[in-house]
DNA sequence: CTCAGTGCAAAAGCTTTGCATAATA
DNA sequence: TATTATGCAAAGCTTTTGCACTGAG
């Protein structure tokens, strides 16, 4: 197991257990592109008995640290991926389901400029685009 | 039931039925507040005989030809919202759960502004900002 | 040694589907 | 009248929970 997820889930109160370390590993090589059925299946290959609701559980703990987020690109399923300091976005192309990531610090630019928010906490923005990428729209979607 | 309604159905291909046109009414009241199951229940009211699954199908067909859209507001439900010429977003308060809708186009901005978004055709933008109101700050969250 | 975490199976949502009936165009 | 939409019930998914067992601290 990797060091750096002993690392972030140390001095979190979490016990540090091979299942906790292996599907953190997974969530963060999937770049917020796994669901948790595709972490659950990723991580079977590995530690062949662990269950679904481990994996559901260690989602919440992690959720709930902040260690990880939780994305909503469709109707179906939330996808995970681990937090990074710099805030960045999603845009996911209608045509072949592509999800794409942008780098793009408008929280605080919102913050500025919309007077409801002045006092607002924002502790987390998610924005989600839809739309066709360049190749869908050549082949005329 | 309201002529308004009939209008937005007319021409979509889509039969007009007074279910249909009560679910859409529900769900222009409610301002994108309501999930599936808090529309079925007020339409229940005023048509006790409507299923749960002539919600989800108007739904699905009111998305399809883009006359609502769904929206992510926590992990649980979809929630749904007649579909407005301005751009509008959300912020959702962890604390007391309300949600304060903002003006602010800012999709134009962020095409604008990152390189890889250039040859992409947005459709739609939803923007998810959650914290914490000041009521909740207040009370120490 | 203790208590948090795990696996398994069962339950609990939310959403979709099949089919006969009803209603629109 | 020809389809499309509805209601009901059943099925399908994803996610959560109960409980006895295991393993980290």
């Amino acid at each position: 197991m990797p060091k750096t997820n002993y690392r972030a889930l140390n001095g979190t109160g979490l016990r540090i257990t091979k299942q906790r370390a292996l599907i953190l590993e997974i969530i963060r090589r999937g770049h917020g592109h796994l669901d948790a059925d595709e972490v659950y299946r990723q991580a079977r290959e590995k530690q062949p008995r662990l269950s679904l609701s481990t994996v559901y559980r260690a989602l919440q703990k992690f959720k709930k640290l902040g260690l990880v987020e939780e994305l909503h690109f469709d109707d179906a399923h939330h996808h995970y991926e681990v937090k990074s300091a710099s805030e960045h976005h999603h845009l996911v192309c209608l045509g072949c389901g592509r999800v794409i990531e942008f780098r793009f610090p408008v929280a605080h630019y919102i913050k500025k400029n919309v007077a409801g928010l002045k006092k607002f906490e924002i502790i987390d923005t998610e924005i989600r685009m839809t739309g066709y990428c360049s190749e869908c729209r050549q082949r005329g979607k």
